[in-house]
DNA sequence: AGCACGCCGACT
DNA sequence: GTCGGCGTGCTC
């Protein structure tokens, strides 16, 4: 049996283009083109790369006018099958196209594109067949005697003396004349050939080995009389290490030069060889190796569940929820051994934030070699090179960011979602996927086990698990309440900050903040102070006026930055210099109200003359390594207090702090978005449990204005269960998720009052068909099924780039596929409109409504 | 997305 | 007269 035709996904991102095209498999690729191939295509007049779908013996087509494949582009496919099922998947669950899902599981590295290549054709005999019948060569002209233009001449002549040359090459080096090698191209003079060219190659380096070896060796060594004296040497060195070296390394060592090695070759005692070599971004670290703790009775409780499901081969979902401290992190670890140990592969995916040299640390400590680290400061030939690894079976354990979720194993055996409730797991850009329904559909592929762990699990994942409801995510619930021995969780006091200032207090700092961080600082012992970032942007803003620095294409403040002392958007990377006096009233009593941390500092060194702040925010930390530097000094106790954002919520570990201070913890909470409580909640509970980890005992004041808020009371109790019975009664009530889906579809214009129209003729379309359909507005009413449209309303951000944007949300409950419904209207929308500038994005499963 | 074809304005 | 503007239509 032998597949002929190939149905190709090609890397052209339209709507048009989204569906696959059938291609002739060449008889020299036969056995190689597979499922998940990544190859090169001819489609229209040029090259693309493609991935192939499937294989069939026949097509539907006109077989004539099919095109062959032209080039294989990997000797093993990027993509093995499961993960172009789970392309399929994503789009039609993302509403994606195909091309965008199987982008985001591979990476940048191999997203090639065409180069074009010259070269003057043989003309031996003057009659050239052409590479395809029926092709542009099917009339060309016989050979006439051609007249060339001087300009021409040269340029004939000089791809003939180069061989062949690179389109790119050819126009720079003769500007100005592509007039004249189209011409050339045309009138079939010149050639022109396509390849598609990867972003980084393999890294490949040269090795030498003594090619001899015993006696004959020995009679090599003889050979050498006291003319190669340097040659002698080099092969006794060979030869008492035995084993291929890098070239590098023998000449370095040696202080020899490339030609005495390459003599050596020549007369066949030594062999040179070209190898790839991974990047290794580990490769000058050591990590200190780590055994298995003796595990609590919680965590073998939790333990034994899940490997049973691996052991058994079976697919199962574990919500692990376990307080700060409780030692998740163990149990991840002794889980993905077994997991190990029974042959098969683990993913660790945890929040980008919290992927910092100390979880990594942990995860090489324990398992060394057998981990590939998937992290976004890496460069793109580190991460291919990790990406190989997972793919070539030479590890075991992926450990990453969202991304990591599609690391190619053949056998996963599990997959381990840490801070399971973040929002960074679902990405913001197309295809806009949650890394939790990613692991769970791969799971059920795989017959795998999912943990997911948080100490504040997400409402969706927690009520999953209560109703067990859905019969594909269903996850069992496992708890772990109790922190090891000697540390307990701290005493949280609420700070109501309306009467501070009814009491004369106008500072940020409340009395009883005050009072704490003095006596820590008379202790010796450390704070932690949080301040929440939203709501503290760096904008400009004229004190006499009241103007406001905007972005002149987008509805949004500028950002400022005091580096290099401009203003700028963080939507289109619009910049401009910071004003010193107003544009609009000329006024100068222009400030740049600074981060909300840079304020606080302000005010820590005012009050507390010569403390000592470590300050983490976007302005610090942007350089790489800078995060990790700022920890590394605030551990070694070189500061009294680190003062940052989110950043300081995470994970982190310091045994001094006894202190931790939440400046503002209602920012958030204004949020105009449905999980804001939620958010305030997790936030709170995440900061209250940096501290007293450790043998000292923990404090911690939460400054609010909004002291009686649910989400406030309940995180300053530890109390998670009542917090979401709480929660979900609002949710229920307001028909938010979990108690209903959504689906946020943005739609995009040059021109308001086109948008306008547009906008109101889609909603008007989608709830015509919704009604048809019986499902629109019983949402109301409970029904099982049901589904509302609310707006268009203008977006949160009305305008980005110089377009305007307008946005409807679909609410939705029950089995109905309304992502297919909201896709298809959104086609005929586009179809019928028929207006360039018109966009329509689809978020499914939104996280930020902002 | 490209890339070509096709039909109307300001220039050697 | 033609060089070149970008509308629109297609890609196995």
């Amino acid at each position: 049996m032998s597949y002929r035709i190939a149905k190709v996904i090609v890397d052209v991102p339209s709507r048009e283009t989204d569906r696959p095209f059938d291609y002739l498999i060449p008889a020299a690729m036969q056995g190689w083109i597979e499922v998940g191939s990544r190859v090169g295509v001819p489609f229209g007049r040029r090259t693309v790369q493609g991935f192939v779908l499937s294989l069939h013996e026949d097509t539907e087509m006109d077989p004539q006018r099919l095109k062959p494949i032209q080039e294989l582009l990997d000797l093993m496919p990027p993509l093995p099958q499961d993960l172009v099922k789970l392309a399929e998947w994503m789009s039609r669950k993302y509403a994606c196209s195909m091309i965008s899902a199987l982008q985001a599981m591979i990476p940048a590295a191999l997203k090639g594109k065409a180069e074009r290549y010259v070269t003057v054709p043989e003309t031996d005999g003057n009659q050239d067949e052409p590479a395809f019948p029926g092709e542009n060569g099917g009339l060309s002209s016989p050979v006439l005697p051609v007249l060339l233009t001087g300009e021409e001449e040269e340029i004939l002549a000089y791809v003939k003396a180069s061989g062949q040359v690179t389109m790119e090459h050819l126009s720079k080096r003769y500007p100005g004349r592509a007039g004249e090698i189209k011409g050339l191209i045309g009138r079939g003079l010149l050639s022109e050939t396509q390849m598609i060219k990867d972003k980084v190659r393999k890294k490949m380096i040269k090795t030498v080995a003594a090619a001899v070896s015993g006696e004959a060796a020995e009679a090599a060594l003889a050979s050498f009389s006291g003319q190669a004296r340097r040659q002698k040497e080099v092969l006794e060195f060979l030869l008492e290490v035995g084993a291929p070296l890098s070239l590098q390394e023998v000449l370095q060592t040696l202080r020899v030069t490339a030609g005495t090695v390459q003599k050596l070759a020549e007369k066949g005692y030594a062999v040179i060889e070209e190898t790839e070599v991974f990047r290794d971004p580990y490769k000058n670290r050591r990590f200190q190796g780590s055994e298995p703790l003796q595990r609590t009775p919680e965590q073998d409780q939790v333990y034994r569940k899940v490997t049973e499901a691996l052991s058994a081969r079976s697919y199962g979902v574990f919500l692990l929820h376990g307080v700060t401290g409780s030692g998740k992190t163990e149990v991840y670890l002794q889980t993905i051994e077994r997991c190990i140990a029974l042959g098969r592969q683990a993913i660790v995916l945890v929040p980008e934030i919290s992927l910092t040299p100390q979880m990594v640390e942990r995860f090489k400590g324990r398992f060394g070699g057998k981990v590939a680290v998937m992290h976004s400061r890496l460069s793109t030939g580190e991460r291919y090179d990790e990406w190989r690894k997972i793919r070539e079976g030479r590890v075991q354990v992926a450990i990453g960011a969202r991304s990591a979720v599609f690391a190619p194993f053949a056998d996963l055996g599990l997959i381990v979602m840490d801070e399971e409730h973040e929002t960074s797991y679902k990405q913001e850009e197309t295809p806009k996927y949650h890394a939790r329904d990613v692991a769970v559909y791969r799971a059920r592929q795989y017959g795998a086990a999912v943990i997911l762990g948080s100490a504040t699990p997400s409402l969706e994942s927690y009520h999953a698990a209560r109703s067990q409801a859905d019969e594909l995510f269903a996850p069992l619930l496992l708890e772990m309440k109790q922190r090891p021995a000697g540390s307990r969780l701290p005493g949280v006091h609420i700070v109501d900050m309306r009467e501070e200032l009814r009491d004369g207090n106008r500072s940020m700092f409340s009395r009883a903040l005050h009072a704490g961080i003095a006596a820590r600082l008379e202790r010796g012992e450390q704070t932690v102070l949080f301040l929440n970032r939203r709501g503290h942007s760096t904008f400009v803003m004229c004190r006499s006026c009241g103007y406001v620095a905007g972005c002149p294409e987008c509805d949004i403040s500028l950002t400022y930055h005091q580096k290099s002392n401009n203003l700028r958007c963080h939507y289109c990377g619009y910049a401009a210099p910071a004003p010193s006096i107003c544009p609009e009233c000329g006024s100068e009593h222009i400030r740049y109200f600074g981060t909300g941390t840079q304020r606080v500092e302000g005010e820590l060194a005012k009050l507390f003359p010569g403390i000592r702040v470590i300050r983490m925010d976007v302005d610090t930390t942007t350089e790489k390594g800078s995060h990790e530097k700022l920890l590394q000094a605030f551990r070694e106790k070189k500061g009294d207090v680190l003062l940052g954002t989110q950043m300081v919520a995470k994970g982190l570990d310091f045994p001094e702090v006894t202190l931790v201070g939440v400046i503002a913890a209602d920012t958030a909470l204004n949020f105009p978005d449905f999980r804001s409580a939620e958010k305030t909640f997790q936030l709170l509970t995440q900061v209250a449990g940096r501290a007293g980890r450790h043998q000292l005992p923990g404090e911690v004041f939460i400054q609010t204005y909004m002291p009686d808020h649910y989400s406030i009371v309940h995180a300053s109790a530890h109390d998670y269960a009542s917090f979401v019975r709480e929660e979900l009664n609002h949710r229920k009530a307001m028909h938010y998720p979990p108690y209903s889906r959504l689906i946020l579809v943005t739609l995009s214009h040059e021109k308001l009052p086109v948008l306008l129209r547009m906008a109101e003729n889609f909603a008007g379309d989608l709830r015509h068909k919704a009604q048809r359909l019986g499902w629109y507005g019983n949402l109301e009413r409970f029904a099982a099924e049901a589904l509302d449209i609310l707006g268009p309303v203008a977006s949160p951000i009305p305008r980005i780039k110089n377009r305007y944007r307008f946005q409807c949300m679909v609410k939705y409950r029950g089995a109905l596929d309304a992502v297919r419904l909201v896709r298809e209207t959104s086609a005929e929308t586009l179809d019928q409109l028929r207006d360039a500038s018109l966009q329509i994005s689809i978020d499914v499963d939104p996280q930020m409504l902002m």
